[in-house]
DNA sequence: TATGGATTGGAATTAATATTTCATATTGAC
DNA sequence: GTCAATATGAAATATTAATTCCAATCCATA
């Protein structure tokens, strides 16, 4: 092996995109592959790789030793690495600005801190999200005559976002926040055709509470968001989806649960109008 | 392979964790290494894995056997499939993320599509902030008796969460909404000595222009977040951030947005307090 | 402390995988 | 169009790695 193998993969990728007009045929297939499919280079084998590729295993060498590894082997391992490194990359990163915001290094080491609390919560409910639990969601919210949108202090933003939203697809909804102090009324008109997005995270807004367990007995079906399945809102629920948020400086970030209520809204917005379609034709 | 043969790594892990008290010596001593060192099993072989954990190969394969696989080629392909799936780089993720809900694979891909928008983001923010306009604004609205919130229609949850952290870190604020239609007279109590953090995208809300105006011409400084050097808040701002929201089906993500505006919030009460302690010590 | 069963180490075996080789096909230059 | 150089396919071979097997050891129990 000379001294100018690549030994690392952005090294790599450039040397095969500086060379890619010069390859041959099946070399310059398994090039476009390898660079595509960098993950299947790691993992497969000479001949796997080959199969999904359309060449021999033999290519796979000359491929190799046209870059001047000594074999196979010796390439997959800069794409092993690849993924070692690329697998922490990510979190370090994330630890990094965390740590750093964390030993207080000024204003920006804050934005810093919240950006990272952001990002690890989406994460986190990227990963856990139960598709059949928001299909539930999506349906049961879809044939309500109106939605009523229901949380108070951290997450009442959130709610209020819902409320624009459905707003802008009309869909009928009511946000129940009441100036004149009027919300138990408003409750009073939910009829079980409607149904109820319920949002309350530790410490639970106590009005949230008995606001959701009193349009709950009147068996207008709820979604619930929330942080637990010991939440008081859990059981009040047809269906409640548990979102962990991460905090920095004692103030809980709200991406995820934004996340999530964009997500019902929208879907929500969709399911009706094939609801619609389907009527019609 | 029998039927309870853990697939993904965190049941593995589950399993693993859940015998743990009833394994062997070195068995137990190769489950520690392999809890430990996940990398170096997906990418070892069983004797280089067993030479680094102090075992025979062939406690490998009968570790991998008690937990039901048939052989430590099996085993092995669970911790490859939990590095693709966490390693494939961030944006490698966000990209599979994003193409998966562009091509529209049902509710799910709503979801994911906000996840991707939202993540998105966060990271163009983090990397264009600039940390001298950041300070100047902190400052600003540091030194403000009150600080005047003010945004409408989607903004307006930004606005609300602003509001509610400010309330919890005890600086005297008002969110400019009114039932009653007061937004006028309400930001006619406001002086030179007060502060405004307006929030407007495009389309920008003819009120919040209005509102951010009439204020101004108060002399009250102005903090802006708005999407462009276009904007007409730029043109009433002392400070002002462009944020680029990514969106999703036409809707924007508000990730960004609320990331800074939390860190505006925390890092004005922060200065707050180093600014108290000054005056006392 | 003797006995049986479980556990372990290490070598032998088997399976798999990478690499080489060679015949054939393709390409480009004259 | 011919020749040489280069590239390719397919199978043979060499290498490496997984698995099995058996003897030795350990451990619990009587």
């Amino acid at each position: 092996m000379d001294e100018r193998v690549p030994r690392d993969f952005e090294t790599l990728r450039a040397t095969i995109l500086d060379r890619r007009a010069s390859l041959p045929k099946r070399i310059a297939q398994i090039a476009a592959y390898a660079l595509d499919n960098p993950d299947d280079i790691a993992f497969g084998t000479a001949a796997s790789i080959a199969a999904s590729a359309g060449v021999q295993p033999s290519t796979l060498i000359r491929f190799a030793q046209q870059l001047g590894f000594d074999g196979f082997t010796s390439l997959q391992l800069v794409f092993r690495e690849r993924l070692r490194e690329r697998n922490s990359s990510y979190d370090e990163r994330l630890a990094a600005l965390r740590a750093k915001a964390e030993e207080g290094g000024g204003h920006r080491a804050i934005f810093d801190g919240f950006v990272a609390a952001a990002s690890t919560s989406l994460g986190d409910i990227s990963r856990s999200l139960n598709d059949a639990h928001f299909e539930e969601a999506v349906a049961l919210l879809a044939k309500a005559e109106t939605i009523y949108v229901l949380a108070k202090r951290r997450s009442y933003p959130v709610a209020s976002y819902i409320a624009y939203a459905l707003g802008k697809l009309k869909i009928r909804n009511q946000l129940v926040e009441s100036a004149a102090g009027l919300n138990a009324e408003m409750i009073g008109f939910a009829t079980p055709r409607d149904a109820v997005i319920a949002i309350s995270f530790s410490p639970y807004a106590p009005a949230t509470i008995d606001e959701t367990r009193s349009i709950a007995e009147q068996g207008v079906p709820i979604v619930a968001i929330t942080d637990s399945s010991f939440s008081p809102l859990a059981q009040f629920a047809k269906v409640w989806f548990e979102v962990a948020e991460a905090d920095f400086g004692g103030f809980r970030s709200i991406s995820a649960t934004m996340a999530l209520a964009m997500a019902l809204t929208v879907a929500v917005g969709e399911k009706r109008r094939e609801a619609g379609r389907r009527r019609k034709g």
